[in-house]
Parts: structure tokens; sequence; C-alpha cells
DNA sequence: TAAATGTCGTGAAATTATTCACTTAATCCA
DNA sequence: TGGATTAAGTGAATAATTTCACGACATTTA
């Protein structure tokens, strides 16, 4: 834990080496290079090979990667074992489409509970994941450390001090609101609204640029 | 168009700035400092006063901004008056989300039309969007430059060719492919599986930092 | 009016991230 | 087997971004 500070920039792409390294196993694939891998995720080799050199040698020259071996290495790495219980607040448009896809595909990380203010929707399940009415929160959290975040802005704060209270320690935040947290506590901001607005003002302004950007 | 080539970074987080403004100006207020809007943003101050100074002097020391000015300023800056049109391709879990919610709040952004492929969804609406056949793709897209992608995964790069070559030239991708485009077109992936993972693996092993991450 | 205060704008420093380009070692193939 | 080829790993260069810290100046207060 903690070990030897990977780089932000490189913790960040460590899931999509994982997934990609994943597709590769499963077609049969048992070598690859990092030139094959820029080409696939777009992110230059020699970045892919900075990445990767901070957990030490894992390829061989003039060979390349063992996907099996390198998959095996991202998954003790990952934590891939060891599954991350998480709740997600607010079951409307968003929290819906969330509970339907419950990022099952080969993850670690599974929606255990949700989490309503609205009565029609308590004591439902949406794609195996039961509804909790909101009153019921800090009863029912137990062991969760995550939250995703799909409430109204308006609740935002509010609930976000509830979970903290209740434990949480990692919130995925949907909302726009910019919520306020004490130091232990991560969040991730996914603001789709500004991401769709930049992009936008990529496009007017940076015309021609080829930089992929997340 | 293109101007003094704003840092990326910076220009990433202008659309944020305006929201926030935007939402000081509906409460009244008149003026605002980089340390008030850094705590309400969790950008740091002096980031904020060196993006700002990217457009020259901005506000006035020892008061300040004004709400109002700067307001307008981002408004033109970031083309808020004429609108970008958006057409949204496959409307499943997520893609419905998007089409109930619209990003109508205070934006310039409105996605004008819908595509799927399956004969049920087709001739709806949804949030006032209209849905139409994926084959007609081609027939429907006039004036559309940006496209949200919610297909399935297995579609994705498909689609993204069909879209380039009906004039698409920014592409919202939620789908975990990482798709090929030509040099002119602009592509933000937004990885949610990712997003998730990463999270968790930052609460792992980087426990009590608090770097604000989007 | 003068002093105290607040806050911008910005050089410079620090930090972080990416990319170049080369050495080295392993593989491939004839 | 040996020479050609491939591709990892990495020191060093470069680029991008953030942060420090302070001078200058407007505002506020006495
Ligand atoms: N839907 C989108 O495409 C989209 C896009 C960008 C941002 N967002 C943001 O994501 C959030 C959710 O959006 P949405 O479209 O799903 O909204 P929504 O209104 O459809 O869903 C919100 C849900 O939260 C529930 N809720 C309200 N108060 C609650 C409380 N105190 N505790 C628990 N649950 C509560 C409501 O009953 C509702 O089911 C909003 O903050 C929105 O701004 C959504
Ligand atoms: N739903 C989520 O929470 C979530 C989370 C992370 C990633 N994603 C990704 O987002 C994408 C969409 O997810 P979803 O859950 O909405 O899937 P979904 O299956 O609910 O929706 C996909 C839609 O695309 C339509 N479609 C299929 N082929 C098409 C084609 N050729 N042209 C046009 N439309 C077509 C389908 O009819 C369907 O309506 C997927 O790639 C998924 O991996 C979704």
């Amino acid at each position: 834990m903690n070990q030897n500070k990977i780089p932000q920039a490189t913790a960040k792409r460590l899931p999509l080496y994982y997934r990609f390294l994943n597709n590769l196993h499963i077609q049969g694939k048992s070598r690859v290079s990092s030139k094959e891998l820029s080409e696939a995720i777009k992110v230059d080799s020699a970045t892919i090979r900075r990445d990767f050199s901070y957990f030490g040698a894992l390829g061989k020259k003039g060979y390349g990667y063992n996907v099996e071996y390198l998959l095996g290495f991202f998954r003790k790495t990952l934590d891939q074992d060891e599954n991350t219980p998480v709740a997600l607040i607010g079951v409307g448009n968003l929290g819906t489409a969330f509970l339907n896809y419950n990022f099952t595909k080969n993850n670690n990380t599974k929606i255990e509970m949700a989490f309503d203010a609205d009565k029609r929707k308590v004591g439902k399940t949406i794609g195996d994941v039961q509804i909790y009415h909101i009153e019921d929160l800090e009863d029912n959290l137990e062991n969760i450390s995550v939250a995703i975040l799909t409430v109204p802005v308006s609740e935002a704060q509010n609930i976000t001090d509830r979970l903290i209270n209740a434990g949480i320690s990692g919130v995925l935040n949907f909302t726009p609101a910019r919520i306020t947290v004490p130091e232990h506590v991560r969040v991730h901001h996914i603001d789709l609204a500004v991401e769709l607005q930049s992009l936008a003002y990529f496009m007017k302004h940076y015309p021609l640029e080829h930089e992929e950007e997340q």
C-alpha cells in the first residue's frame, strides 16, 4: 500500500490497461508489445513503457509483454480479487442506467445497494439491486466505502455529509455540485455537462489538433 | 479562434467557471474574489487567477472580479450565444438518461436528434427529442457536428466511421472502445468503469491524500 | 487625507507528465 | 549458429501545469 508512489497520471491509466489486457487474453493472444497497446488504446508507447516500468521490469526485450503474466500482475495491483462494494444514491435517470449496467463485465466493483427518497421506488429492485429509503441510509451502509452520487444537485452536499458520517471514504460525484469533504475522503467529479461544453470549446478553438483527451 | 492558445488544462476548467459565475449572478452577487471561487469549486486560487490572466486583466486589484462582467466575458469566450447542436446515438440505458436530462439548464449544447437500431424505439420521442433509425443517419445529420456515443461497444467503431463520414467532427464517447478517428476529429472518452476502478485504486493506495480529481 | 487592508497579475520556482533517443538483451530466421 | 531485428527499459530533455510569493494598486476605514 502506498508503495513506491506511482504518478497519478499513471494510476488513472491502470484500469484501462487492465481491461485491454483482459480483452487480449479472452481473444487468446499471449503476447503484446507497447506499440500494439499504444495503437489500441491511444496512449503513446513510451508512456506505456514508462508506466509499466514503475512496477519493475514486466516485459522482455525483443519480445514484448506476456499477456497472461501482465494481466495477473495488474489483477493483483488493482486488487481485482477483493471486491469493492458500492452504494448508489439517487435512482433517477442516471442512477437507473447505472443499476441496469452495474459495471459487471469484468470488474471488482459492484453496486450492492441503492437509496432514494421516492417511496414509489423503495422496495423495488433494479438489475438485482435493492432500493432502500434514504432515511435508512445509516442503518444499511455497513462495509461499504464507495458511493455513486446521482441525486439532484441541491441534495448533494447534505447527502455527502451523511455518507461520510456513515463511513464512506470515496465518492463518485455526478452532480454539478463541487462538494466539500474532509481530508480523508476522496471525491472524483464526473461533470457531464462540462465535458460536453469543453468538447465544443476545443472543437472551435483548437482545430486540427489531435490529442486524445479523456 | 485559436487566439493565444490557452493551455488545455485551463480550457477544461472554463465551463466550470462559467457555470459557477452564472449561479452567483442568479443569486444576485455582483462581486467575487479568486479565494471565494476557489473554495466553491475546489481549484487553487492561484490557478484561477492564472487561468483568467490568459485572457487579459479581468479583475481589479484589491476588489476582485465583477460577476456580471466576467460572466459576459466567458459567455462570449465559450460561445454561449451560438448553439451547438448534438446528436445522440444509442437510446439505451445511458442514452435515455441523457435525453431526459438534455443538458438544458444553462447551456448552449442541446441534443437535437437521436438514433437507434431498435425499431421499437424509432419514431418515439424522449424529452422532446425525436428518435430516428440508424439506417437514416446520413440523411438526417445535417448541420450537426457533435455526437454522443452510447451504443454497445461492439458497434462503436463502425458507427463512429459513419458519423465522421456524415460530417461529425467531435465525439463524446461513453463506450469502453478507444475509437480510431482521423486527425481533424476530436474525441473525448468518458469511461465510467475506469473512473470507478481508479477511484477504488486511489482510495487503497493513496490514503489521506487530498487532491481533487475530476 | 492617510493608513491599513485586500486581491489581482505574474515572474520565477517547483512539480508533474510526456517524449526522445539510445543501450541492452532477447528473439527470429536463414 | 550467427547476424539481423525487435522491443523493453531508462537517462535526459522537453513540455505542461501548478504553486509560491510579492509588487502594485484599488478600496475601505479611520
Ligand atoms: N441524467 C443526466 O443525463 C445527467 C447529466 C449530467 C448531470 N446529471 C446530474 O446527475 C444528477 C442526477 O440526474 P438525474 O437526471 O438522474 O436526476 P433525476 O431527478 O432523474 O434523479 C434524481 C433521483 O434522486 C432522488 N432523490 C431526490 N432527493 C433525494 C435524497 N435526498 N436522497 C436520495 N435520493 C433523492 C429522486 O427521487 C430521483 O430518483 C443530477 O445532479 C444531475 O444534475 C445528470
Ligand atoms: N449504462 C451504464 O451505466 C454504462 C456505464 C459505463 C459504460 N457504458 C457504455 O455505454 C454504452 C451504452 O450502454 P447502455 O447501458 O446504455 O447500453 P444499452 O444496451 O442499454 O443501449 C444501447 C443502445 O444502442 C442501440 N444500438 C445497438 N446497436 C446500434 C447501432 N448499430 N446503431 C444505433 N443504435 C444501436 C440499442 O438498441 C440500445 O438501445 C455501452 O457501450 C456501455 O458499455 C454504460
